[in-house]
DNA sequence: GCTGCGTCTGCTCAGATGAGCGAGTATCTT
DNA sequence: AAGATACTCGCTCATCTGAGCAGACGCAGC
């Protein structure tokens, strides 16, 4: 970094920076051109670079922020991280990144798997068009006040989109015993959409808390249910699949109530894509992501830094 | 430049450009650390670049403009151009680049020759070391009224700064006849200074218009003198040498007044760097430059432009 | 379903490039 | 003034890189 350089060669260096950057040309060419040798060429733009003259910025794509998805996906070995800025109003941007993630990796021999759920009625709501594939139904509806219908056929839109084959049922999610929940898995609805459970290559899911507030499951069952279940070291939830810290599925007795896939059914879709946020879920996600249960994640900047907080630092390379 | 991209290969492309543009990394290398072709690689950063991902900028260094004097030095074939920013503060800001370009120029070998002179005066005062090399005066000096001494010692003054032998002398540039001017040439120390003149190298120069105010010389002149000389076709003047429209030196009446190298011993000196600015000035600069007895010049961005406007353009290579 | 078209991918090979070396030269010290 | 030191320059050789090409894949029309 030779700071001290005479008008001569500042202009030559300016020139040669011009011709390169700007123009394209090879150092070679320009070695040619200007009449000296090519390592001085070389050179200059080195010096060129290092003391400043030539500037390269890399700007963030708008709505991403690249660098952290890039030390989420790094640290924690995932096969696509999106994290979009903020946390806010991460919502409806998580939810487009979701959108644009799901149509960037879907491709026409895939099946999608879709479970109930609120962010992945979200996301299909971003959704315009689909490749022509199947569309399987991973677990039953939950039907809160107020929003009865529309939500509950977040399949059926995506099917509709796609234009492929549908497997769909309607069911609810949690039955008040075991007994009526097998009864609907036994139903030929059920039976027939979950049977293609085992196609399904990708799925785009939601991760609930378990917690107050951070699951639709955990919050739909009593509160002795939720301690029972919080005492098996239940930390969240996918689609009605419980599991714990270390990311392993958990059968209790709520999951007798539940009709969705199994944990092991869960674990064996190759590619699955987790969309969630918020504080309260970074030990939801941080479990689900070790344990194998998710492949890719969507996420805001706030969630991502958590998560990089607690998770071990990435590999130099 | 594909508009339309997922945001893993935005992510991607973000992580390739910060690699190779931050980090310096070769392609092969992030293709190896990232699992694709090197040929995605390269294509990936094709499209950062063109979709405005990656921004480079060439920021001209402070106190010149590099383009402008590639420019210049292209269309009149200069050895070296440069171009300080603007004309009103071109005065110090030419005397700087000038003692700049002079230090970088200066080598060992080489031998200095120096006018009197404002201009190189400014240029002199600018400099704080010089090589060892001999300091050889080409002119008698003009003393104008109320800065007499210092600045007809430009020479001495140079050859302190450098430590090198000097060859100097006190006389005058212009005398009332052509006797006198001969007696002095004959004068030993004179003689002996002037002998130097075939072995100078490099000579830092003023170029002065022949018109009212635009040269030492020409104020120095009686009305008529001044008419005379112009009317054998006189546009400028460089250390007591008159150049006409071609830049050929012009022997008038005046000339033999003049105690100064000849027009063929200026042409004859291989580095000659003209340090002058303003738009009196343009044709005798143009001149000057046409006529090979410069070849190089220190300017501001006025003027280059000025000159610029009436040179042939740039070739395109 | 089959076929033509446009796109994307990875390959070959020639030319471009970088790391390190040694010679020549300027600068500093004694 | 002479030697030591630091610097710049251009070279060689191994590696990297770009242009163009061929095959694979997805898409639209019959």
């Amino acid at each position: 970094m030779n700071e001290r350089r005479g008008p001569t060669e500042t202009v030559l260096m300016d020139a040669v920076a011009r011709r390169h950057y700007l123009r394209g040309e090879s150092k070679v060419e320009i070695a040619g051109a200007l009449g000296i040798s090519r390592f001085k060429v070389a050179r200059l733009l080195d010096d060129a670079l290092a003391c400043g003259v030539v500037r390269i910025d890399i700007l963030s794509p708008p709505g991403l922020d690249a660098e952290l998805s890039e030390r989420l996906r790094r640290a924690y070995g995932l096969r696509y991280a999106i994290v979009v800025p903020g946390e806010a109003e991460g919502r409806s941007a998580v939810a487009q990144a979701a959108a644009d993630l799901l149509l960037e990796v879907l491709t026409p021999a895939d099946v999608l798997g879709l479970p109930w759920s609120r962010s992945v009625s979200d996301v299909v709501n971003r959704l315009t068009t689909l490749p022509a594939i199947p569309v399987v139904q991973l677990c039953g509806g939950l039907v809160l006040a107020g929003e009865e219908g529309s939500s509950s056929d977040v399949v059926r839109r995506a099917a509709r989109i796609a234009g492929g084959p549908n497997h769909v049922f309607y069911a609810p999610l949690i039955l008040d015993d075991a007994e009526s929940a097998g009864a609907l898995r036994r139903l030929a609805s059920v039976r027939d959409a979950l049977a293609h459970v085992p196609t399904v290559t990708v799925a785009i899911m939601g991760v609930g808390a378990w917690v107050p507030g951070g699951s639709t499951v955990c919050d739909a069952v009593s509160d002795r249910t939720r301690a029972e279940v919080a005492s098996t070291g239940v930390v969240g939830e996918m689609g009605g699949v419980l599991f714990d810290a270390g990311g392993r599925p958990v059968d209790s007795e709520l999951s007798a109530r539940i009709v969705a896939i199994t944990g092991a059914q869960l674990r064996a879709i190759p590619n699955v894509i987790a969309v969630a946020h918020g504080a309260a879920k970074v030990t939801a996600i941080d479990a689900a992501v070790r344990g194998g249960l998710v492949h890719s994640l969507v996420t805001t900047a706030a969630t991502a830094t958590a998560l990089l907080a607690g998770a071990p630092l990435p590999s130099t390379n």
